[in-house]
RNA sequence: GCCCGGAUGGUGGAAUUGGUAGACACGCAGGACUUAAAAUCCUGUGGCCAUUGCGGCCGUGCGGGUUCAAUUCCCGCUCCGGGUACCA
């Protein structure tokens, strides 16, 4: 690194005077102020690696930060606080290997990323930080599981109500007329009620509480010893780790986020997310309209029940299918068909979930001997079970249209079913299904073979059919969701205790003052020899009377859905947050982060507020209003090129002359894709007698686009840049990078750049001995032209997060500036403002430089004067056929006759429409003239 | 398979409502300053043709279309990235 002479800009003293400053100052600290509008402005906050940040994680809280600070100079009081999702499986996988305690890790770890954020400069308030892993915290985080079992859904209401109140239903009317989300759909009178012990009544509550203990088949993970929840599993491999995940029914806690489904879906409409993210969400939750419709079983009480969204097809039905869990498989069977059933039922068992996802296409099924009636044909069709139809969905039963459905088309054709076409698409003919090698689309075209809905249109016949199976009783109209309850149990060490015990085997809560329940020490992070959680290790692990306590912990999502609300009022004993500290800053205003959590934490936290809306908790029914997804930083790995069987390398050009083996080198050695030769022999003992073929005496590398990691030797620390560079270089280089929601390779080639241009703003100021060298005369037009273009250009940017060229605005405003010669208090004085929420360090210190002797965090945004970008003539780009040829300069204010006059009488003009005719000319005053000859 | 994004010079990218394609920056080439280097400054830089000046033609993944005018709108395709996967 060379030497930075005094005078020059130096940022490393710089840079440590102004985080100094700001500590002493307490800068960033935000307090509740109902004289100034608030501004919430959210980072995703990070899982404290034992890695550190690597210069990916710094997007976002970099063009946050910017947003900030360009709030708070425009007068608004802005919440901009950080904290660590510091429970999590990577800490406790390291205790389980090395038997370090996973909150000794988690602190060190949290220390270092606090340290590397510190040196960037954000304007965090620290005083809010929050850490799940702190009683403190988590306290709050078992507060809310408490009110979630202490509550159910009302369907009518369409909110949480108390579940005192479905006990008193219960007491007077039994099931009767209540209307509640539930597991199962049950049925009893008040005098049945009345008449169940306690721990039965407990059971049934269960059915309906918000947060309840049922059993389930969940997504059982053996090598990391523990259930996952449905956002967790990509592919049938655990999201962390990649470790297969099978199917296992437990008992397990859940939240019953599906009762919420409808709210989810349609609080989607009322806030500003990228379209990408709200089309994740919808899709995750799932809704579909169709019909429920009962089809009865010959021969049988049974009724099967099902669920379809093209009840017009119903005529075009040839089978039924039921999922191999569905309980009415029993029921159906006949005798003679129990062994085949059985030995499908056991087979699908031992087909753990990765199989059925590798062999989707071939089909398994088999007949129970059963035949359903087709209540509108009247046609006895057979019953068969195949697990391709899924119990946690729908009903667990179907109706096939083999003709329409290509699940079905299969089914049939590999058990020689009959396949009759119910709809022609539009300007087709009838055709033979045989000759067919898959179903063919019916969304839209003609019914045919149909009975009474023969001819009709598809949207006709889905109607008609509702209507008539409605008022025949036949079934109802119903909406479905995909979106599943969340599993809420792990059989981990590391995550929040449950404040639940048991009594006789049913679960019940602590009270709220003998929470925190703290995390006890265990000898092992591993599970016990029974095979229970590592928690059951932990020493009187019960409560005072001597219940047992839960031994599960929470998930990873647990603490993150509700720490935006805590930020508001941190050290508050008393509750999550008082009313007075939520009612003024209501909601996250703008919240940035990765698309990772689509359908983890932005669905859970959106639930987990729901929820505390209705208890009237918080004021705002959605968490985030206004949502912004950064793109990932990928790798940019760099190669050198070995010359096989030596050790002999070869730069990039001319590795085609030789026979050659590409070996990643670390990109920290590497400059413009330039080696220092140097340092790769320093590298490794193995290169210490390196002999390099170079390129006009350079060795230059190539690239390629990976992944960030270690292995690749492509991993940039933040650090390695502040030093290099400072801290303003780095955050205007991210931003300069590109589109902040466009991932993008880190690629420190232009950083030079970026750093070129700060430097040049500090000579702006700062002449070549290092004194300031600023004139107070009045600026000229052209000077007050260039700053009133940055202002507006820049408050533009920042606010549709065009930061890029918020950037490229700042460079071409210095540059003009230096032609200018412009030194001006009047002109730079502003400059700086606008500068400062993207480069804080170097401004502050100009702007001290100047005489203030207020941080410039409180200055104010400049006032935009449009009177300054008046432009007394307008250079006309002068096109003939669209084509531009020439530019002609002429008087602002003319009139369309008067530029059209102008541009044909012009000597160019005449050269362009020389023998042809005029036929037209478009003229866009202050935009283009357009000349259509022919 | 389905849904959503994207593709612009050697590179990152700009063009906000259909109106001068390539802003800004990197890299590269040449020059100034210097004993030399670094730093700094100046000039050029999409391709092809012409080069004596002017200039001309082509060009935003590919093929069509709408328009006086298309990177931008419409139709069909290719490739890349993300989400999702038996959801009836």
């Amino acid at each position: 690194m060379t030497i930075q002479p005094v005078m020059e800009y130096n940022f490393n003293e710089i840079e440590k005077k102004w985080q100094q400053y700001w500590i002493d100052n307490k800068t960033y600290k935000v307090t509740i102020d109902p004289d100034k509008p608030k501004f919430y402005v959210l980072d995703m906050f990070p899982y404290p690696s034992g890695a550190g940040l690597h210069v990916g994680h710094p997007l976002g809280y970099i063009a946050s930060d910017i947003y900030s600070r360009y709030k708070r100079l425009n007068g608004f009081n802005v919440l901009h606080p950080m904290g660590y999702d510091a429970y999590g499986l990577p800490a406790e996988q390291y205790a389980i290997q090395t038997g370090q305690h996973p909150a000794v890790t988690t602190e060190n770890n949290i220390a270092r990323y606090r340290e590397q954020m510190d040196k960037i400069g954000f304007s965090y308030d620290w005083s809010r930080e929050v850490k799940t892993c702190d009683a403190d915290y988590y306290q709050w985080t078992q507060w809310a599981f408490i009110k979630m079992f202490e509550h159910y859904y009302d369907d009518d209401a369409k909110k949480a109500m108390p579940i005192a109140m479905l006990i008193e239903h219960f007491e007077k009317n039994g099931t009767d007329g209540m209307n509640a989300a539930q597991t199962e759909k049950l049925n009893f009178s008040a005098h049945e009620w009345k008449g169940k012990t306690e721990k039965e009544q407990q059971e049934i509550l269960l059915n309906y509480r918000l947060a309840y203990l049922a059993d389930t088949m969940v997504n059982w993970c053996p090598a990391l010893g523990t259930v996952l929840a449905n956002d967790e599993v990509k592919d049938g491999f655990s999201e962390r780790g990649g470790h297969p995940v099978e199917q296992k029914r437990m008992r397990q806690w859940l939240l019953r986020v599906s009762a919420y489904a409808e709210r989810l879906l349609n609080g989607l409409e009322t806030i500003d997310w990228s379209d990408s993210l709200k089309e994740i969400q919808r899709y995750w939750i799932g809704r579909s309209e169709g019909a429920e419709m009962v089809f009865p079983v010959k021969d049988s009480e049974v009724e099967m029940k099902i669920f379809t969204t093209r009840a017009d097809t119903v005529f075009g039905v040839t089978f039924m299918v039921l999922a191999p869990e569905s309980e009415l498989v029993q029921q159906v069977t006949r005798p003679n068909h129990q062994k085949e059933v059985a030995d499908y039922l056991e087979q699908t068992k031992k087909r753990t979930e990765r199989e059925r996802q590798a062999e989707v296409k071939k089909v398994t099924g088999v007949f129970t001997g059963a035949y359903a009636i087709n209540p509108l044909s009247k046609v006895e069709i057979p019953i068969w079970i195949s697990d391709y139809v899924l119990a946690g969905y729908g009903t667990g039963a179907i109706m096939a249209v083999p003709a329409h459905d290509s699940r079905d088309f299969a089914f049939a054709r590999t058990f020689n079913l009959p396949i009759p076409q119910v709809v022609v698409p539009k300007g087709e003919e009838p055709a033979d299904t045989s000759a067919w090698s898959d179903s063919i689309d019916s969304k839209e075209g003609t019914m045919i073979n149909s009975g009474f809905l023969d001819g009709l249109s598809v949207p006709e016949a889905i109607e008609k059919t509702k209507k008539h199976v409605a008022e025949k009783g036949i079934g109802q109209v119903k909406v479905n969701f995909r979106l599943r309850d969340a599993i809420f149990s792990r059989q981990r060490y590391w995550g929040e205790p449950f404040p639940v015990f048991y009594k006789e085997g049913m679960p019940y809560m602590l009270k709220a003052d003998e929470l925190p329940l703290q995390l006890p020490e265990v000898d092992k992070y591993l599970p016990t020899e029974k095979g229970e959680p590592p928690l059951a290790r932990a020493k009187g692990w019960q409560t005072q009377e001597g219940y047992p306590l839960e031994v599960n912990t929470m998930p990873g999502f647990a603490g993150s859905s509700a720490y935006y609300l805590r930020y508001m009022d941190p050290q508050n004993k008393q509750e999550l947050v008082s009313s007075e500290a939520n009612q003024y800053w209501q909601d996250v205003d703008l919240y940035i982060g990765g698309t990772e959590h689509a359908t983890g934490h932005l669905v859970y936290s959106r639930f987990w507020n729901k929820v505390l809306f209705d208890l009237g908790k918080v004021c705002k029914d959605e968490p985030f209003k206004k949502l912004v997804n950064q793109g990932m930083i990928q790798g940019r790995s760099n190669f050198v090129y070995r010359v096989k069987g030596s050790n002999q390398f070869v730069s990039l050009n001319l590795k085609d002359q030789y026979e050659t083996m590409e070996i990643h080198v670390d990109v920290n050695m590497v400059h413009n894709d330039q080696l220092d030769i140097e340092a790769f022999r320093a590298w490794n003992p193995e290169y210490k007698d390196a002999e390099f073929i170079l390129e006009d005496g350079k060795y230059f590398c190539g690239w390629a686009v990976e992944k960030m990691s270690k292995s690749m030797f492509n991993v940039v620390n933040p650090d390695t840049i502040v030093e290099q560079y400072g801290a303003d270089t780095l955050r205007l280089y991210e931003m300069f990078l590109g589109p902040l929601e466009q991932s993008k390779p880190w690629d420190t080639n232009g950083i030079d750049g970026v750093h070129k241009f700060l430097r040049k703003v500090w000579r702006l100021f700062i002449n070549k001995e290092g004194h300031l060298s600023i004139s107070d005369e009045k600026a000229s037009p052209e000077e007050l032209k260039v700053l009133h273009r940055t202002i507006k250009k820049t408050a533009d940017d920042v606010e549709r997060f065009s930061f890029n060229t918020a950037v490229s605005s700042f460079m071409i405003c210095v540059n003009d500036l230096n032609d200018l010669k412009c030194n001006k208090r009047e002109i730079l004085e502003p400059l700086l403002v606008l500068l400062a929420p993207f480069a804080p360090h170097v401004t502050e210190e100009l702007w001290q430089r100047l005489g203030n002797t207020q941080s410039i965090c409180d200055a104010q945004w400049p006032v935009f004067n449009a009177e300054h970008l008046v432009e007394s003539s307008i250079l006309y780009p002068v096109s003939f056929n669209g084509k531009m040829r020439f530019k002609l300069e002429l008087p602002a204010g003319l009139s369309k006759a008067e530029i059209e006059k102008a541009a044909l009488q012009n000597e160019q003009s005449l050269k362009w429409i020389e023998g042809q005719q005029v036929k037209k000319v478009i003229v866009v005053p202050g935009k283009i003239i357009n000349i259509v000859v022919g």
